[in-house]
DNA sequence: CAAACATATGAATAGATATCGATATGTTTG
DNA sequence: CAAACATATCGATATCTATTCATATGTTTG
């Protein structure tokens, strides 16, 4: 049966907030925008339709929790997720979420 | 080479909503006090020094995702996560997010 | 160095959400 | 059926958060 013993209610709060931060529709699509290739702002700006302001505001975030990276090119910043562990993460949960939910 | 296209708009606004859910620290450690075994509503406000109004509260949003599932037992109802698909998902981020953040 | 461009930051606001206290609903048992 | 118990709901509130607009910072190129 399980092997995973409860998290402490330290590394539950950690892990609520990387979640916290998945849990925004904006934040995800932007994510999810950048798991194929690095982009840039504008660029994901652009074909998200979401202001440039905005999307700053969100990288930031991301940027804080360590999910995305930024790597200046001259004059763009393109944003790539942060590491392999991220980008797992993100697709185990797509398909834990997409999957029917039928369960016995 | 990830071969998962990004989700529509529409999903991504689904899964972020689950995200949400889970992107509380009471929530979780509800939901990993009910991992293991079925737990009466008393028991997880005792246990995890939650206001019963609270609990009650929290586990009519997990059961609206259809995260967790009351049994009525009684006086008591004990609730446990859904299925395993809500199991696995809390298991594997729980690791993904403990295990540390070396990259490359 | 100045103009142009790309990104980041700050202040303000509207809307969402977690929490609490009180009370209602529902279930068992004398 | 009434009292006791377990859970759910309601109303109120304080806090948080996503978004917008305006502006600042930083980078390149004439």
């Amino acid at each position: 049966m399980s092997t995973v013993s409860v998290p402490s209610q330290l590394d539950t709060t950690i892990l609520a907030e990387t979640f916290k931060l998945l849990g925004d529709p904006t934040r995800l699509r932007i994510l999810f925008f950048c798991l194929d290739a690095p982009r840039s702002v504008g660029d994901i700006a652009a074909s998200l339709d979401i202001s440039q302001s905005l999307v700053s505001h969100h990288l930031r975030l991301l940027r804080g929790a360590r999910l995305v990276r930024g790597n200046r090119q001259a004059k763009q910043i393109f944003y790539e997720l942060a590491d392999k562990h991220v980008s797992d993460m993100l697709v185990d949960m797509a398909h834990h979420v997409c999957e029917d939910h039928g369960e016995d």
